[in-house]
RNA sequence: GGUCCCGUGGAGUAGUGGCUUAUCUCGUCUCCCUGUCACGGAGAAGAUCGCGAGUUCGAAUCUCGUCGGGACCGCCA
């Protein structure tokens, strides 16, 4: 099919010139024996025009048709300063209706409004919009950025297999039954972590892969049943070589995407200072609002409230908003108070306002003189200015304010949009205790090094033991996660051990694993890069659907598709499957 | 597993302290229109208000259930 250019790129200079285009109806005006149409590609919109000669060929011509158009480029008599084509049109000399549509069931235009579900029904016309296309595209070009960066600094790319081994420890893994050996399955690999690491003992040194990873678990606006990881991993380097590669990466793809100059390198920041200040691992860093804690004023209070908190080891923390007091009326603390009661588990969340140099709010009476004076004087308090006052477990003091200082910032608009604030969480607990399974899990992944001098620490103090993993996280989002991994198997025993996981079990799980680290394991680690959450925050989108071509509803459903969906019988029967 | 919000012609919505020919915008269809670009003008069609049950003289509206969508907590090594 001929075409001589696309519709998006032609300008003035194409001025006088026959050109044949092609594309989507994106709107047709009819003025009788003159129409305009505005014709579409990927590249975008240009204006033909069919005069008294050629509008009774387009009479038909409904939204969503295919046309291919030979005209001339004109320069517009009455331009249009908002199209990117505005200056120019095509006067049409031949026109083909290449293919009909039916009215479209949702509004293509980038600021449809259309309901998502619907949309997500018809996906393919909703992947029409302009916005969608420049998604996959800004999507597309970062793993073209990837490629070329860690090829150029010596990662090699490598597949890693799909069909794995179910290694439980973490989330659920998406089972797939073997037909030859019934009974048998399958796991769709959460990561290619195994395999990475094994790549490392082959001595394939660097390591890079664009890697579909899935994990059954329940979604959010940013987490999908399937997603992509620029997955990373290289040998003899330790957390500095990582960062320096990732670093790299990062400035040459937001360089080449939005043309953003990233810092040459990122803040660090060890977790327990981030959840300190933040009461997150994936602060937002582009507004302060620092967590802070007043616990020391309150040593002796008489307000029972404190009181019998403190005496429970909890604390007593805050989150200050300059100039908010009069943004909040009780209704509105209120909306804060329920969003922290059944998000967070708090007991309640507390409120101090300055108004007219005097503190009023939840507790202004039951504290003291004194102790008022000490928190104006500490938060260095001025007119209308809000705190934010919650005491309780430090676990949810620390997650209820982080939260509050997020949904607070963005009310507040305290945000700058147009920055990106990369941080380098380091120095993550090691293990976690698990209330279900009633015994120290793996917090990163049980092949991640523990950090040095906390080895002996491993069975006795296990809480206090620091790993060396590490998450980068730029806006609020965890954009990737990694570590320095084990390489040596007395330590990865050990490790297991301190998990509850007997040898007996670990070799049953991890055998072949272990037995690679028997053979000269070189020092190694490496991460797993978001590219959603990476293509999210380049294209200035928080749900995650705008960048995945085809992805599943909230509860893992394709609306397009239907699946997953009943199979037949003879299939299950070929998989000595049968169904309860 | 839990909490909260939403579901009204093809799309988006108004209307929920029980009284409406169920509102408006876009789209669709017919006709008119030579400079539009959210074209304009005249007219028309199109909804048993997600589904089921209950309360009631009467339900889009109230109650319960159910299905679907969204946000969050748990979960996501």
């Amino acid at each position: 099919m001929e075409r001589t250019h696309e519709n998006g790129t032609l300008r003035k200079e194409n001025a006088g010139q026959t050109v044949t285009v092609v594309g989507w109806v994106n709107k047709r005006r009819n003025l009788g024996s003159l129409v305009f149409i505005d014709l579409r590609d990927r590249s975008g919109i240009v204006q033909i025009t069919f005069d008294e000669t050629m509008a009774s060929q387009v009479q038909e011509v409904r939204n969503e048709y295919i046309l291919q158009v030979t005209g001339t480029v004109q320069m517009r008599s009455n331009p249009n300063p908002n199209m990117a084509t505005g200056e120019i049109e095509i006067l049409a000399q031949k026109v083909t209706i290449v293919n009909r549509a039916e009215t479209a069931p949702i509004v293509i235009a980038d600021d449809s409004d259309t309901g998502e579900d619907t949309r997500l029904k018809y996906r393919y016309l909703d992947l029409r919009r302009p916005v969608l296309q420049k998604n996959m595209i800004l999507r597309h070009k970062i793993c073209m950025i990837a490629r070329q960066v860690l090829d150029e600094k010596g990662f090699i790319e490598i597949e890693t297999p799909i069909l794995a081994r179910s290694t439980p420890e973490g989330a659920r893994d998406y089972l797939v039954p073997s037909r030859i050996y019934n009974g048998k399955f399958w796991a769709l690999p959460q990561s290619p972590q195994i395999y990475k690491q094994l790549l490392m003992i082959a001595g394939m040194e660097k390591y890079f892969q664009i890697a579909r990873c899935f994990r059954d678990e329940d979604l959010r606006a940013d987490r999908q049943p399937e997603f992509t990881q620029i997955d990373i991993e290289m040998s003899f380097g330790d957390e500095n070589t990582v960062f320096g590669v990732v670093e790299d990466l990062m400035k040459a793809i937001f360089k080449g995407t939005v043309g953003y100059d990233l810092e040459d390198h990122f803040v660090r920041m060890p977790w327990e200072e981030c959840m300190r200040r933040y009461g997150t691992d994936k602060p937002d860093l582009r507004f302060g609002n620092e967590i802070i804690d007043l616990s020391g004023l309150f040593a002796d209070t008489e307000f029972q409230v404190f009181r019998s908190v403190l005496d429970a080891k909890g604390i007593i923390g805050c989150v200050k908003f300059s100039n908010a007091a009069d943004q909040y009326s009780r209704k509105g603390l209120d909306k804060l108070q329920d969003f922290v009661k059944h998000g967070f588990k708090a007991k309640a969340l507390a409120y101090l306002k300055m108004e007219n140099g005097t503190l009023t709010g939840s507790i202004a009476k039951p504290l003291s003189d004194a102790e008022k004076a000490a928190v104006c004087d500490k938060l260095q308090l001025q007119d209308n200015d809000l705190v934010l006052v919650i005491a309780d477990t430090p676990r949810i003091v620390q997650s209820a304010l982080g939260a509050l200082r997020v949904r607070l910032g963005h009310e507040l608009n305290l945000i700058d949009e147009s920055v990106y604030k990369f941080l380098w969480v380091t120095d993550f607990p090691m293990f976690e205790y698990s209330e279900e399974e009633n015994r120290w899990v793996a917090a990163h992944h049980p092949f991640t090094a523990p950090k040095e001098e906390d080895v002996d620490k491993l069975f006795s103090d296990p809480e206090h033991v620091s790993s060396r993993a590490y998450d980068l996280v730029l806006n609020g989002y965890e954009l990737l996660s990694g570590s320095i991994r084990i390489h040596d198997q007395e330590l990865q025993e050990k490790v297991f051990e301190a998990i509850g996981l007997t040898m007996e079990k670990a070799r049953e799980r991890f055998g072949f694993f272990l037995d690679a680290f028997r053979y000269g394991t070189p020092p190694h680690g490496g991460v797993g890069i978001g590219l959603e959450r990476l293509t999210m925050v380049l294209a200035g989108t928080d749900n995650i659907r705008d960048v995945v071509a085809f992805p599943t509803t909230n509860s893992s459903l394709d609306l397009m598709s239907e699946s997953p969906n009943v199979v037949d019988q003879a299939q299950l029967d070929i998989l000595g499957i049968s169904i309860k």
